[in-house]
DNA sequence: TTGTAAGCGTTATCAG
DNA sequence: CTGATAACGCTTACAA
């Protein structure tokens, strides 16, 4: 039952589109993607016929032709109830997703899941290109993606600097700058007894801000300090809390700065599950500056970073390097301490102890 | 000329797999896609030189000639901030995913972004061929997405029944059942004013909680009683808490119930900051269930639903659909309602008054 | 059961 | 400048 003769509103081809303009197919080529070697009042004509007719160009077969898919990925790796808590995916892909309006691109996104591990899925992606670059996010110590995507002949950027060999450039914000603000915060309030709870050391930005936290605390002329590595969860933000709160009362901290918000919103429940007032006789800082900082009570002081920024700047890299453009590492502006009321000058006791 | 011919790495085709075996491209495509008309015989032998020589078909080309983009698209609506704090949309992609490890799909995610809004951002998923189908999600009062959607000619199932007309298939979840849930149990703790925070009314869900709410407090013998709107932020949720807080003494609801977690979170802070003790003087309940409800002080009595086997149950229903096969609407497992410590029997004014 | 050849809609090549 | 013609790699009638 096929009624070839009348077309049902297909779709027209570039072929419509040269004959309607009295041209070749090359030529209304040549036109759309702007080359020289087609004169300008051709070009125009063209355009007009394109436009008359509605044509836009069929991005399969201009995949096929030019061997690009036109999609940037993301994977995310596996632990997704570590990384669903973390808006900062949210806001990162936004910023990615606002460089694609100009862009044409498209954004794949990619989660391990049990039946199909993160190696897997990079290859996969590779294997079918369905991708011509990705964002490699959560970087890890020694992480063995940037050989693996360099391996695969994917480009890359990185979100923050591998410690391993790398050739993608990389976009990063300083955390250890925001750790510092909040130590140094802290430090100011009377505070000598600041412990930090850290995100997971195999993981490059929890592993750093752990370092700074205890740069900064060396900086401020204070001793070391517990420093409880935690795997970003809210239980593990809990347990370390409940760990820190448990140390002898000549031990025990007063005031604890959080590698991110979610365990801080977890560390202010069990300070106060035990009695222990935050911030009188407990100062917290968090990190993301989540929407919640604002309405916890107290109110969360956090070190806030622009992820939207970051996917901008970031998928704008990964473009120009696909691009064949040269490019430079980015560095982001400096994430900024937001203090709000869970931070506060140390208990009388200890302030008045020197 | 049989393995290595000084090639440069190049990506075997099916022409070299045709070769290998010695016979047409045609014979093999059919082995591949497993179809009847060839010898058992011959296909292990395509199949074999396949493996030998580690081909994989292309996609691109694939995609060309089937029509087919083997990608689902998901686009976010606008305002990101809402959503960014909703954890629904993590699992739910993981839910997605976990379908696709074996059917060679990919999920386009697709955001909303200042200078590209939603309606330019399905015309353009559809334009290219982006994706084969797409899910409906944040249904609104009188969508309009899903006449766009067909007229596009874009497959697509809804999260949850639209009220327009739609010639997709759903997967939805009674909402209304956990709310009553709720409502039932503080109805059973003796609670007799109990508030509502709802979500917009513009969002179908929003809205069916709030009719759920009102349905279950008469059912439970109760008067109506205050329903305030949101826009599912945090902000909103607390707005929103300071305003039935306000209320006369007895006017003042001695329980409420939460259109979602976030909210709920930030009215927990409202109360505790006016004095308010939950639960003793105030009971409160979330929805979602999120990770945090169980990290807060106290912590949250919430409704949960299973967001991943409904991202699962979506993704296959949509497959079905693009695949031609015939398809039922599903109905997912009932909400839940886990009960914690924010919610206990009403303040004994109340209690005692009747 | 197997081979042949015509698409799918671009882009790239290379004579006019 | 212009315009046939050949890739790109696969699917799919249609023959043999």
């Amino acid at each position: 039952m096929s009624n070839d003769a009348e077309r049902p509103a297909a779709r027209p081809t570039i072929t419509d589109v040269a004959r309607h303009a009295g041209v070749s197919k090359g030529l209304v080529s040549f036109a759309l993607n702007d080359r020289p070697g087609v004169s300008a009042e051709t070009r125009a004509r063209i355009l007009a016929s394109a436009r008359e007719l509605g044509w836009t160009p069929n991005l399969r077969a201009r995949s096929l032709s030019v061997d690009r898919s036109y999609a940037l990925g993301l994977v995310i790796g596996r632990s997704v109830d570590v990384i669903a808590a973390d808006p900062f995916f949210h806001s990162f892909i936004a910023g990615v997703e606002s460089e694609f309006s100009t862009a044409g691109q498209v954004l794949v996104l990619a989660q391990a899941t049990p039946g199909r591990e993160e190696t897997a899925t990079y290859r996969g992606l590779a294997a079918d290109k369905r991708v011509d670059g990705v964002f490699l996010s959560d970087l890890r110590a020694g992480d063995d993606r940037v050989a693996l995507v360099r391996e695969l002949g994917l480009a890359a950027v990185t979100l923050g600097r591998p410690d391993v060999e790398s050739p993608f450039p990389s976009v990063s914000v300083d955390d250890g700058r925001g750790i510092r603000a909040a130590v140094e915060h802290l430090a100011a309030l009377g505070h000598r007894r600041i412990a930090h709870v850290a995100g997971p050391s195999t993981m490059l930005h929890g592993r750093r801000r752990a370092e700074a936290f205890t740069t900064a605390l060396v900086a401020a002329g204070l001793e070391p300090t517990a420093i409880i590595e935690t795997d970003f969860s809210a239980v593990d933000g809990a347990r370390a809390t409940r760990e820190l709160l448990g140390l002898g009362a000549d031990r025990r901290p007063t005031a604890i700065v959080y590698s991110n918000d979610h365990m801080a919103f977890a560390g202010l429940a069990v300070a106060q599950r035990a009695g222990i007032h935050v911030p009188h006789d407990l100062s917290i800082t968090g990190f993301d500056d989540t929407e919640l900082a604002r309405h916890t009570f107290p109110s969360i002081t956090s070190v806030a970073t622009d992820a939207f920024d970051w996917g901008a700047r970031s998928a704008r890299l990964l473009l120009a390097t696909i691009a064949g453009q040269p490019v430079d590492d980015v560095e982001l502006s400096e994430p900024r301490l937001v203090v709000r009321e869970s931070t506060t000058t140390a208990p009388e006791s200890e302030s008045a102890r020197h």
